[in-house]
RNA sequence: UGUCCUGUGGUGUAAUUGGCAACACGUCUGAUUCUGGAUCAGAAGAGUUCAGGUUCGAGACCUGACAGGACAACCA
């Protein structure tokens, strides 16, 4: 697990405002909650956090971090059918890994179910919960439409001690699933659906993670959630859109439980949707059960732990966050703007290489053979701190295929036949001959190169138009380089079916590509994570990978890859 | 035919208590560069969904339309 960023305080200064920084503004105005700001962060441990969650937790955290506050961790378990350890484990490594902390505040919603069962229990006495026996499919109908008024279950209105001791049961083991439900008794008119007395508790006879078999009774989100709230003295419960037309709800069940003036308050924002990503994790779920992905980490995957594979930084994430802002419209933010805040946070930090994808043999026929001599090269050319390194030259080496041109076209400046370019950091050279096969294609340049260019400048003054990035034969490192691009080919891959998504695969999104070379200093620093190949892009030495492959990240930096 | 939420350049967001619509991404042009990257300079692109109203003045306030989204899981 990687360490915890402590520089958020730096970032909460830059934070834009939002709607709810307003809103906690006012109520700090109106003197709510004694000044304090308390939030928290509630995934339920059902998947792999995603970029998704990344601007929730930016949102929680960042927003608690901007007025002093704190923030909660808690896991909304109420449902083990769908929950393990394994998401609870990685929901913790990526927000840490994300650079927030939620100190010794890590919390279960499965930690109040005892507490969450008082008060059913004092809800039934008071009335205002019963038991019913009927179906999910008459319960449902009876709930009716949202434009007509549902009708009232004939088990409303059991006496308090009979719903007592049926609830009792319920707890017990007596009935089995599907059996019965606990409902609030609310109003089976209201045009709010969540309203028309929703249910409180379910039995499922299932294994719960945490609590094993120790219930056989679940509370529903609605009836959970709020409490938790309560219960940790959060002051604002931020969440997503969708739970919007649950805050009534939310409200009941804190109003009945509240004994103090203190309430949390639930505020909504749009959740974030990206073009060309599949965010939902049920979706998500798929591509990983299904094959299509090798793991919640694919570096295809918009999961933070793909994204960190893959080479991004969590400082690059908190700057996405940021940027897309806050609010209650519901759009696509374009997968640029994330591009453009992995590039511009790599740009800055990240070690320069020289290596080639495709490789072409040039023989420098004027260099000696068997000479091996070092050439400096700039680690980072926009910042003098990362130094230089040495890079070994010789009479054979590698450029890439694509920077050479037998016939060059318009506006192609690199290598031609006759033409002159520069070797970064070491000399001029010039193409006299083009090798052939008997296919006609082309394996092998001969070239000749000035000894008075050394160090990538000729005395005399006389330009080049280009500079090529290259590779010593002799000490190059040879691997296998894996290209990822976008997982999907559609904008909008979400906006259709399940099954019509996946015709939206892109078949190039995963190439290995066999034979690559890699100057040598890669080798021996793989502890840096992240590079970039001069000219080509960012890659990142995949940690999990067999040794020598690498993570290419060609839509990261490739910005003009697809025009000419 | 219901309730709630939301409508600002292609996209995401801004716009003190109403005061000539700003920023970022993207796009395009030029300069520069030892990465066709980065950088620098510049341009195009919305008159704020529409119609009324209040006002000296409205993206903001009011009314009414229209459009999009959410809600009818023993999911969260």
């Amino acid at each position: 697990m990687a360490g915890i960023d402590n520089n958020s305080n730096e970032q909460e200064v830059k934070t834009p405002k939002n709607f709810i920084h307003q809103q906690i503004i006012e109520d700090l105005a109106a003197g709510k909650n004694d000044g304090t700001v308390h939030t928290r962060f509630p995934p339920e441990p059902n998947g792999y956090l995603h970029i998704g969650h990344a601007k929730s937790i930016c949102l929680n955290f960042g927003t608690a971090l901007k007025f002093g506050g704190l923030t909660n961790l808690r896991f909304d378990d109420t449902n083990p059918t769908k929950e393990d350890v394994e998401y609870v484990d990685s929901i913790q490594e990526d927000v840490h890994w994300l650079g927030f902390d939620w100190g010794d505040r890590l919390y279960y919603a499965s930690d109040y179910f005892e507490k969450l069962y008082d008060f059913a229990v004092t809800l039934i006495k008071r009335g205002k919960a019963y038991v019913d026996f009927q179906s999910q499919e008459i319960i449902s109908e009876q709930r009716r439409t949202p434009t007509q008024p549902g009708i009232e279950s004939p088990y409303r209105n059991t006496s308090q001690e009979e719903n007592l001791q049926l609830f009792e049961k319920m707890r017990s083991g007596v009935f089995e699933e599907g059996e019965c439900v606990l409902r609030a008794k609310i109003d089976m008119t209201s045009p709010n659906m969540h309203l028309r007395d929703p249910l409180l508790y379910r039995i499922l006879k299932q294994t719960h993670h945490r609590t094993g078999d120790q219930w056989c009774i679940y509370p529903m989100y609605d009836f959970a959630h709020g409490q938790s709230d309560y219960w940790e003295g959060i002051t604002h419960s931020i969440c997503t859109l969708e739970f919007e037309i649950h805050r009534p709800l939310y409200e009941w069940f804190v109003n009945e439980l509240a004994d103090t003036n203190y309430r949390p308050r639930q505020i909504e924002f749009s959740r974030l949707n990206l073009s060309y990503t599949v965010m939902s994790k049920r979706r998500l779920l798929q591509l990983v059960k299904e094959g299509y992905v090798n793991g919640w980490d694919d570096p295809r995957m918009p999961t933070i732990c793909g994204l960190r594979r893959r080479g991004y930084t969590p400082e690059a994430i908190r700057a996405f966050a940021d940027m897309v802002g806050v609010t209650k419209v519901d759009g696509v933010t374009d997968v640029a703007v994330l591009e453009y805040c992995i590039r511009e946070d790599l740009n800055k930090r990240v070690q320069r290489v020289m290596g080639v994808l495709n490789p072409l043999k040039v023989v420098i026929t004027n260099y000696p053979e068997g000479v091996v001599e070092e050439v400096d090269a700039i680690n980072n050319p926009e910042d003098e701190s990362m130094g230089k390194r040495k890079v070994p030259f010789s009479r054979i080496i590698y450029l890439e295929k694509e920077d050479f041109m037998e016939n060059p076209v318009n506006k192609f400046f690199r290598l031609a036949p006759g033409r002159e370019v520069r070797l970064r950091y070491s000399y001029f050279i010039k193409c006299n001959e083009v090798i052939k096969n008997d296919q006609g294609e082309i394996v092998e340049l001969h070239c000749t190169y000035d000894p008075e260019t050394k160090g990538g400048n000729a005395p005399d003054g006389r330009k080049v138009k280009a500079t090529l990035h290259w590779v010593s034969e002799a000490n190059a490192v040879k691997a296998d380089v894996r290209l990822y691009d976008r997982l999907f080919t559609d904008p909008d891959p979400a906006g259709h079916k399940d099954k019509d998504m996946l015709e939206f695969l892109n078949p190039d999104s995963l190439k290995v590509l066999k034979d690559c070379y890699i100057e040598p200093f890669v080798r021996n620093a793989k502890a840096l994570d992240n590079f970039q190949f001069e000219r080509l892009g960012y890659f990142n030495v995949d940690p999990d990978s067999e040794s020598g492959k690498m993570v290419f990240n060609r839509t990261v930096s490739l910005k003009d890859s697809s025009k000419k």
